[in-house]
DNA sequence: CTGAAAGCGCTTACAG
DNA sequence: CTGAAAGCGCTTACAG
């Protein structure tokens, strides 16, 4: 019933006739500096037992020693939301490179839960954290500073904490961009919750393309919203009303499922989408190319972003100074935007 | 520069003049049996000290000590995969309630990395797993109950380990039915893997009911696939090319994203979802509804299912015995089945 | 090259 | 009700 005792260096120790701190330089590494832990001959010897053994450190005595825990907490807003799923992902990938371990959690993108769960993290004694879940309306992440819990935010940026990020400004005016070539002058923006600097910053990079190309946005025509389908939905909804009897001929959302709740609502206003009105989200949902009328968006390197927050935390960690890292976006075209059937 | 050092039992107890053993037990409960751990005062005391110094235990001091790390390794095929991120979410949710810890590992569905992943995890040791992602095809499971470390699997039922699953075979029947009543007689299945009981049990029970009404599915319109939209396209080209000239009027595909990828290659072939040709997924994705023709589907209560898989792994690490569970699906109805535009 | 010792922060029988 | 001690498995200066 009882489960089998893992083995340990003792173990390995005693049965060599040898001392455990000798076999724990061997097996773990020799103190920096040193070149070699053991004799050639011993460390093989060493080595040979703790195979048959199947010998893995003891996770827990090395972190209580040592004062860390190789493990790095990661927040999100919501995991089931693809996007950080994938940003996930890449954290986890080079996570594992570096032999460090993470875990992540969920914090519905509201405050009180966010800090329960950073509470939480650092309980577990995390060497660092990555938010990205970063709010421009929240004190967490300069308190989170000033207990010198080493951190880096990824995706959306927050302050001026060091982040990896893609250059939501530079995907906004690519659709602009793409709208203009296309001949569109009277367009609307389903532009996310405020307090996701994401959102506000590819709102912004659209507006202002628009404005310099001389049809500036009329301000009623940019609606926030949340991100999900429902908050296209809603907000596709007011602009519409807004609009009256001259409805956009262009729809940019600010991510790929305010996009297809906006094209559900356009549909139902007897829209046909790439026809009577174009629509570009933004993220590149791998679900954006399957979709009947496939959807233009923005391409966001989610999953190297991911990557590259871990790189960032781990020379935080390292003692090393960082700089926040912006990706270039990529513009997408599909039929959403370029007259469909 | 260096990060403030978290206050210990010691520290408190010594600001206390009281030894770290009392400490311990006021503030992190009392051995099995004791009713109290103090006198009300020093309990107090105690209490007040530690809230002012954020006392928060060491988890590593803890799980050395007590071989036991409150910690859950949960395996998943691919988390950026909705339904494996929303069980998950249940599983992360339900293991907070009990203050257990929980981290998930992409495994890809391939065997070395599933092998891969067990290690770390029993490496990191880990109270118990979660496998989402069991196969058919593998010893990996009989091995890791060879060396009794608790495990239940979830979603993917495999061998007669326990499990928390919808009843797939009563899902695919349900789909049958209601495409026998809306008159498919003709019908063809986008099967999924085979090597996931899921797929074979929703295909099976599919089969079986199509098979009672006396209209056998033909076995060249059974075409496993993998479970993404490309599997879901390729599927049902090699359907439509081996139906030739009678192609089939309903389409069941195992779970939703085959089905889009399935009705996109349908659409392909000149026909129109709901109207030339009926759709049906698995699953009840959040976006099966937000498509432009919504997807027939079937309701799978993922989250309850995760929250249900860690339930019963508790009950397997605190020695009791635990039998599977198998929660009813529900079959929703969308224009994809019942006629679109 | 190898050993001996101290100590990370906790829990838990055992005394008193 | 409280204290003293042992020990979980490891790492790391310090000797020799």
């Amino acid at each position: 019933m009882a489960r089998a005792r893992p083995a340990t260096l003792k173990a390995i120790a005693d049965q060599l006739g040898l001392h455990v701190s000798t076999v724990s330089r061997v097996l773990n590494g020799p103190p920096e500096g040193s070149e070699r832990a053991a004799s050639g001959a011993t460390a093989e010897r060493i080595r040979r037992l703790a195979d048959e053994l199947g010998y893995r450190r003891n996770p827990h005595a090395k972190s209580l020693r040592t004062a860390r825990s190789d493990l790095v907490g990661v927040l999100v807003p919501q995991l089931a939301d693809l996007v950080l799923a994938l940003v996930y992902e890449g954290i986890e990938e080079a996570a594992a490179e570096r032999g460090l371990s993470t875990f992540v959690m969920n914090t519905r993108d509201d405050e009180p839960t966010q800090r329960a769960r950073t509470e939480l993290a650092i309980g577990r004694r995390v060497d660092g954290l990555i938010f990205a879940d970063g709010r421009e309306d929240t004190e967490l992440l300069a308190e989170v500073a000033a207990r010198e819990v080493p951190f880096v935010l990824v995706n959306r940026p927050a302050g001026d904490f060091p982040v990896v990020a893609c250059d939501n400004r530079a995907g906004g005016r690519m659709v602009a961009e793409h709208l203009l070539e296309r001949g569109h002058q009277r367009v609307a923006v389903v532009a996310g919750p405020a307090y996701a600097r994401t959102a506000r910053e590819r709102t912004a990079g659209f507006v202002e393309r628009y404005r310099e190309a001389g049809f500036p946005v009329p301000e009623e025509l940019v609606v926030h919203s949340r991100f999900d389908t429902g908050g296209g939905r809603e907000a596709t909804a007011r602009i519409m009303q807004a609009a009256g009897a001259e409805p956009p001929t262009a729809l940019f959302a600010v991510n790929d499922f305010a996009a297809i709740g906006a094209a559900g609502c356009a549909r139902e206003h007897g829209l046909l989408i790439g026809r009577d009105i174009a629509v570009a989200g933004f993220n590149d949902t791998p679900l954006a190319a399957e979709l009947p009328v496939p959807l233009t968006s923005v391409r966001v390197p989610v999953h190297e972003m991911g990557r590259r927050a871990l790189g960032l935390l781990a020379d935080l960690i390292g003692g090393r100074s960082v700089g926040s890292v912006h990706l270039p976006p990529e513009l997408v075209v599909r039929a959403s935007t370029t007259g469909g059937a």
